[in-house]
DNA sequence: TCTGGGGTCCTAGGACCC
DNA sequence: TCTGGGGTCCTAGGACCC
């Protein structure tokens, strides 16, 4: 049976929410992200002006004041995204949602029992999308993900592409290498650099060439190219994660030790409470400092005992500070990241025998956890973390200090 | 890329062992 | 240790994605 997955890509989809729930912006440049300090996405009339995602939001306010910036509202994202998704499953079971405005499904054998070709199928998708929505997406079809996601962005934005495998060289041959899903722009610059400058260049390589010198995933794409299906659509809904993240930058950069630490702290309590909310526990953890030319350095360690309590994380932290930081350098972002994240109850047994204190903060944080939901996010803090909310950051609610009830 | 935040996966090379 | 060879494990960091 010949294979079909579709691929579904929200056109600016973050200003084309904010369209559906307010009609009077439509035809406006518009971006959001605000709150964030970058462009996050931006209506077509935006990037008509020359803006691109990642333009900082000052520089739009200066450059461009007729542009109307926008926080984004991430709960509503969230809902249409759910929306658009569901109607991709009235005519698909098979459907993987990729990321918040992208997902793959399986039509794959759907033109009999719906009495509709492929492509006829992803144009019903798209029109009740638009209807009941308010939304436009691009579509693709084609025999594997990798060339469905070539499909949809052939045409863009509104677009609706049917990529037959025959067909495929001639559409690869308009496609610059760089385009092509897994290959960024490293790995283009060394293709380049090789005389392969299209999609089509490089599925016409020989597979032992990609074996010798190339990275393992290569070989996928280059199947994938080729029509040959080696990505699965992963229907399962996602409902865990590997690793935990979260970061922030501020300004100016700055090397105040004591200053570092707090955001490390703020971040650890960030990250550890979505540990808690997801009832996972990290058997190791690592920090970063990133420095105002955009290198690294990081320390990771393996915890002794696993905890998903921050002020442990943060006394690991106290105790490697030093093996990232440096006197003479200027940090602009400080992250840290939970890994080996198992679910509770796997590592509760090692806990017991463990450590007293270890669990003495997991009572107490289960205690916290409550406090919040009763009374909303953000009135407990680390004292730790104090200087980080009282000093002025970037895209963070540093202005409800004055909600901290208690301190630890 | 004048560059935020949150993810996943891969790998070179060091540490360690025999 | 001034030394071979070979294997495994781990981690820091790179590359990519949205």
């Amino acid at each position: 049976m010949k294979r079909a997955i579709l691929h579904m890509d929200g056109d600016s989809f973050f200003v084309a929410c904010e369209v559906a729930k307010n009609p009077k912006l439509r035809g406006l440049p518009a971006v959001t992200g605000e709150e964030r300090g970058i462009a996050s996405a931006l209506s077509y009339e935006a990037k008509a002006l020359g803006l691109k995602r990642g333009d900082p939001i000052f520089k739009i306010k200066r450059d461009f004041p007729q542009v109307i910036i926008l926080p984004g509202d991430y709960k509503s994202y969230a809902k249409f995204s759910t929306e658009m998704f569901d109607i991709v499953r009235r005519y698909a079971d098979d459907v993987e949602e990729y990321s918040i405005d992208e997902c793959f499904a399986d039509l794959t054998g759907l033109e009999r029992p719906l009495k509709m070709t492929y492509k006829e199928i992803a144009e019903r998708i798209k029109k009740e999308i638009t209807e009941e929505l308010g939304l436009s997406v691009s579509l693709g079809v084609a025999p594997t993900k990798g060339l469905a996601k070539v499909a949809s962005k052939w045409q863009k934005p509104n677009g609706l592409t049917v990529i037959e495998i025959e067909d495929a060289p001639k559409y690869l041959n308009r496609t610059p290498i760089g385009k092509i899903w897994g290959i960024g722009y490293r790995t283009e610059k060394k293709l380049r650099k090789l005389g392969i400058e299209t999609a089509l260049d490089f599925v016409n390589l020989k597979i032992e060439w990609i074996r010798e010198n190339m990275p393992e995933p290569f070989e996928v794409i280059w199947r994938e190219l080729r029509g040959q299906p080696i990505l699965k659509i992963h229907s399962e809904p996602k409902e865990t994660y590997s690793s935990i993240q979260k970061t922030r930058t501020f300004w100016p950069a700055t090397n105040d030790k004591n200053f570092l630490i707090s955001q490390f702290s703020k971040n650890i309590e960030l990250a550890c409470s979505k540990a808690r909310y997801y009832d996972l526990i990290p058997k190791s953890v690592s920090w970063f400092l990133k420095t105002q030319q955009f290198r690294y350095h990081t320390f990771g360690i393996t915890l002794p005992v696993p905890t998903n309590s921050p002020e442990i994380i943060t006394e690991h932290l106290r105790k490697f500070f030093h093996k990232m930081w440096r006197p003479d350098v200027l940090y602009r972002t400080t992250g840290v990241t939970l890994y080996e994240l198992t679910p509770k109850e796997a590592t509760q047994l090692d806990l017991f025998g463990g450590s007293e204190k270890t669990q003495k903060f997991e009572t107490i944080h289960e205690q916290i956890d409550n406090l919040e939901k009763k009374f909303g996010r953000g009135v407990v803090h680390l004292a730790s973390a104090s200087k980080a909310i009282k000093r002025k950051v970037k895209g963070t609610d540093s202005e409800d200090l004055d909600r901290n009830l208690l301190f630890l």
